[in-house]
DNA sequence: AGCCTGCCCTGCGAGC
DNA sequence: TGCTCGCAGGGCAGGC
């Protein structure tokens, strides 16, 4: 579920836990994740001050002080949970929602702070996630980096990139606008809501995408995720506690998850199908 | 190289 | 009530 709104609500709550802040200890409570975790992980990480906490896609990435990136992903089920030590400014925003699930608590990072300490948890039942470090010097090169696609969000993305990747580009537009070598940070919620903003079908071929229709493409994926930061953002502003990854957006669907249910603009019937493994929901009358 | 399928993993809901 | 089955999804390996 975690796609790039959700994953920037994350990094939100965690900046004012992490930045400027080191690591006292960090302890883990198996081996792996999704897979294995970095050689000596801990050892790398304790002493390590954060200098800054960003976002690239879906992941997260702490800017070390020992010239290595902390790569964080959150897979489908990962989660972060924050318990401070201070007398925070929101309180109770920090009590401790891992505790709940602590079968599932994988990797515990104690930090120490001008702001205070803190203890964040990281719960992932499904294990899709994963983490990693490497050289700051090369994280655009590293394997998680080197062939992702442009930003959402930012000039990286516009409507001569879009189309520049979608030409020839024979597999549905749906599976194109998935694949993070195309756009950085989509996943199947807002692929499917971004491509019925801009009244594209998922079934048409990428390569009849660039013009136009890039133009429109490009437009609906920032203006899906800007509206689904913000009502993340509403639900999430205290992730530490928070149950459930999607925030008000859920409500807001527009056909994600809503086959048989009318469209809101033209009452026809949302249709669902499955592309490479997964389901696409459309509208048929306003998607061409 | 492009494209597709299957796999990883667990929780949950549907169906029997 | 309790079991099994299939689905959910992000990224990657392996095949064509």
């Amino acid at each position: 579920m975690p796609e790039l709104p959700e994953v920037e609500t994350v990094r939100r709550g965690l900046a004012p836990a992490m930045e400027n802040a080191g690591f006292e200890t960090v302890t883990t409570a198996r081996p792996d994740l999704r897979f294995p975790l970095p050689a000596r992980f801990c050892e790398r990480l304790a002493g390590a001050h954060v200098e800054k906490l960003s976002r690239r896609g879906k992941y997260l990435t702490a800017h070390l002080s020992t010239a290595e990136t902390l790569i964080m992903h959150l897979g489908m089920s990962g989660r972060f949970t924050v318990e401070t030590k201070t007398e925070g400014e929101r309180p109770g925003a920090f009590h401790y929602a891992g505790a709940c699930d602590p079968a599932h608590d994988h990797v515990v990072f104690r930090m120490a702070g001008a702001a205070g300490r803190a203890r964040i948890v990281y719960n992932d039942p499904r294990r899709f996630g994963f983490m990693d470090l490497v050289e700051t010097a090369s994280l655009d090169q590293c394997r998680h980096f080197a062939k992702m696609g442009p930003e959402p969000l930012s000039p990286a993305l516009n409507a001569a990139v879009l189309s520049e990747r979608l030409i020839g580009r024979n597999t549905p537009i749906k599976a194109a606008l998935l694949d993070q070598a195309v756009v950085a940070g989509l996943g199947n919620i807002y692929v499917c809501e971004a491509l019925f903003r801009a009244g594209v079908s998922p079934r048409r071929t990428a390569r009849t995408v660039p013009g136009v229709r890039a133009a429109r493409q490009c437009d609906a994926v920032n203006a899906v995720l800007t509206d689904a930061m913000e009502a993340g953002g509403s639900s999430l502003r205290d992730f530490a506690s928070a149950q459930g990854a999607l925030g008000y957006f859920q409500h807001r669907f527009a056909v994600y998850d809503r086959a048989g249910e009318a469209c809101h603009v033209c009452g026809n019937e949302i249709s669902r199908l499955v592309q490479s493994g997964r389901s696409t929901f459309y509208c048929g009358r306003c998607q061409r």
